[in-house]
DNA sequence: GTTTTTAGTGCATTTCTCGGATGAATTGCC
DNA sequence: GGCAATTCATCCGAGAAATGCACTAAAAAC
């Protein structure tokens, strides 16, 4: 039987079969090097692509013409450390134009905005109760891009996509979120509320994911490729990097580490299941169970101070709360054998929690399996988030 | 500071930047599209591959040239239907050489040998006590892949990669064996030790990932791309396909879902913990729960009879075993968001387990993970690790 | 000051693809 | 039976892109 409807394969972003899309490969493997390792010269990017000098020259007067790379002044050194004719160095054009990132909380609304490669011109956060007030919430962020841009000097017209980030799984096909975990939320889309108070295109994902994009290109998970970056915050979260890819899953909703089942007659959850791990040992949590013994307003960053100070009750609590993640983080590990577990949220800069997790890890995970990973709080503290819909928003609009 | 020890970037197979290279990816598209499709003519090709009818002519006569390819005696029917020059149809040529899979299980030595597209020509098992005799089940596979050659009419030297399973993670640095679960192959690398017995490149695998492997390209996860296959056999292990890849994690031991704790002061597992999964519902410990109710012979084949026939009985312990399986794969599925969960090892095709994980899933997992992925028995049985084996071959020396 | 070493750039050459023209083989219509 | 229509395959010339080589430039080493 022969297949007669092939479909025609899309020339994807312009001609069809090949040959300027040879260049166009070319042309993306320089900015690419450019992109992560910084200024180079035409020698090292021949070396670095594999492709011969001539080439990278005729690419680079290409780029340059194109405004997309500009020559640095300075000349760097040659070769093997001593003689020979200094190069000149290229680097990447700051894009004109701009992105902004959105980090919606429970509690807070961060934005920022940043040029096109990422590195951010302007950041603000306010308290919203988003909870109660979706809306609300989404007209503050969209007030609040409005005047990052004005600081950042970039005019709105200029500025090309804005990632964000939403405290709650979404699925992938309706870009709705996917669980009546935020009640103030109930059959809004996200994205299309921001895109349509903005008119730019807006992309969402959770904020597990987005702190897990974030420390991997900009954190702790820094040259890594399997990561799970685990978010304690008023809930529990993972984001989980496999190959150096964001693992999102069917439908989108992987990562909700924060359900395993503990206790068969334990808390009710919000997930209208009992005992699940998020009851036990999330930020609220925490705090209901320190506060009889230290203050009716703690808060977690007095909980974080406190842990550095050496306090015993808030260490054997956090060092508890982390032994009780570490067991569910442990059978993960055994199934997905990563490389690192960054600790973001709230409380994932607390080392007795770190310590904690490592402790379930080697109890539980399989000797191999605990010897191979890495506990590390996350570098990004709060900021995680943000930082990550920035670096979505960077991805949408292409790193060029 | 600029990177001035960029690795060259090593030019795959042959030359080096790309001029050739994009000849080699068109031809690999035209082989690609007629390993997927079957036979084709030349316009077919160019409205699949998107390239035009003056190239892939050209690259058709190549590859015939080569003998990759080879034209067919009958014509098919022109475009749509109706009129026009019938079109010579191409296909791929049956490669010459072959390569075999072995597969070497607690108490069997199984062995294939197939063409290079992985068609199996022939196939045999035999029993041996491998645990016992590690050096000894080496030996008699090389004996029968010898054997399974000759029956295939493929002269040794054609032989061109082995395929090897074996029952237990294998740590990709070392290719040794990973944990101390095979007591009588300690300090063998098994890879190693075929080889030398056969002195043709062998690649081993674990039994969990092979299976996954088989059931995606020939079996019941043919098409998806995100499936974690679990084996219930001696031991519970899965392999886990994500992106359409099967993932091995850092050191190359993920999938290790028998050693989840289910009960602190449960039975003492092979591994040295205790309650773990595997001393729940492993096929050893459900038949030592049925002996004593039916036989002291009970085979795992007299139980899937058993629960095909309703035996009630027998499909209690079946469907509890797999609700405490499903257990552990509701909290593998929130983090993963899978399709598909395929069952596999001597138990899988037992409809009974299969419910019990539904159930559990159902009861366990976020509702949307839940409603998204599917449960289903593999298709293969028994010959799912060989026939993995036999693909991982076939991948060694490329599909073409 | 000469040699050595590395960087960057023209020019001729080769490789590869594309589009149109040409020939081939079959169906359908008169 | 003959002719148009249709589809398939190939030949030929044009154009695009990468490479190798030769050449100049610029600095350090001797």
């Amino acid at each position: 039987m022969n297949c007669r409807s092939l479909p025609h394969v899309s020339g994807s972003t312009q001609r069809r079969g090949s040959l300027e899309r040879l260049r166009t490969g070319n042309r993306r493997a320089v900015t690419g090097l450019l992109a992560t390792e910084g200024p180079l010269s035409r020698a090292d990017l021949a070396r670095g692509t594999g492709l011969s000098r001539t080439t990278v020259s005729s690419l680079v007067r290409d780029l340059i013409e194109s405004g997309h790379v500009v020559e640095t002044e300075d000349r760097g050194t040659p070769y093997k450390g001593g003689s020979g004719r200094p190069p000149l160095l290229v680097r990447l054009a700051t894009p004109s134009g701009g992105v902004a990132g959105v980090d919606v909380g429970h509690r807070h609304v961060r934005v920022a905005v940043a040029d096109r490669s990422g590195a951010i011109l302007a950041e603000a956060e306010t308290a919203v109760d988003v909870d109660a007030h979706g809306a609300g919430a989404l007209d503050e962020a969209a007030k609040m891009v409005r005047a990052m841009a004005r600081k950042a000097e970039i005019p709105m017209t200029d500025l090309q996509a804005v990632g964000m980030c939403v405290p709650a799984p979404i699925d992938r096909r309706s870009a709705q979120i996917s669980s009546g975990i935020l009640p103030g939320w109930r059959d809004l889309v996200p994205s299309e509320e921001l895109e349509r108070r903005l008119k730019i295109p807006v992309v969402a994902d959770n904020d597990a994911n987005l702190g897990a994009l974030a420390e991997l290109h900009h954190g702790a998970g820094h040259g890594t490729s399997d990561v799970i970056y685990v978010k304690v915050a008023s809930g529990l979260g993972a984001g989980i990097i496999l190959g150096g890819r964001l693992h999102r899953g069917t439908t989108g909703i992987a990562g909700e580490i924060g359900h395993v089942q503990l206790h068969e007659d334990g808390r009710v959850c919000r997930c209208g299941n009992r005992g699940c791990l998020e009851t036990e040992a999330s930020a609220p949590r925490l705090l209901s169970l320190l506060r009889p013994a230290y203050d009716d307003d703690l808060t977690t960053e007095r909980v974080l101070e406190l842990d550095l100070l050496g306090d015993a009750g808030v260490r054997r609590v956090l060092s508890d709360a982390g032994r009780t993640i570490g067991r569910a983080l442990a059978d993960l590990c055994n199934s997905l054998n990563p490389e690192m577990i960054v600790m973001g949220g709230s409380l994932g800069s607390s080392p007795a929690m770190v310590e904690g997790i490592r402790a379930s890890l080697d109890r539980y995970a399989q000797p191999a399996t605990a010897a191979a990973v890495r506990v590390v709080s996350g570098q990004l503290g709060d900021r995680a988030e943000v930082v990550g819909a920035v670096a979505l928003a960077v991805a949408r609009v292409g790193a060029i």
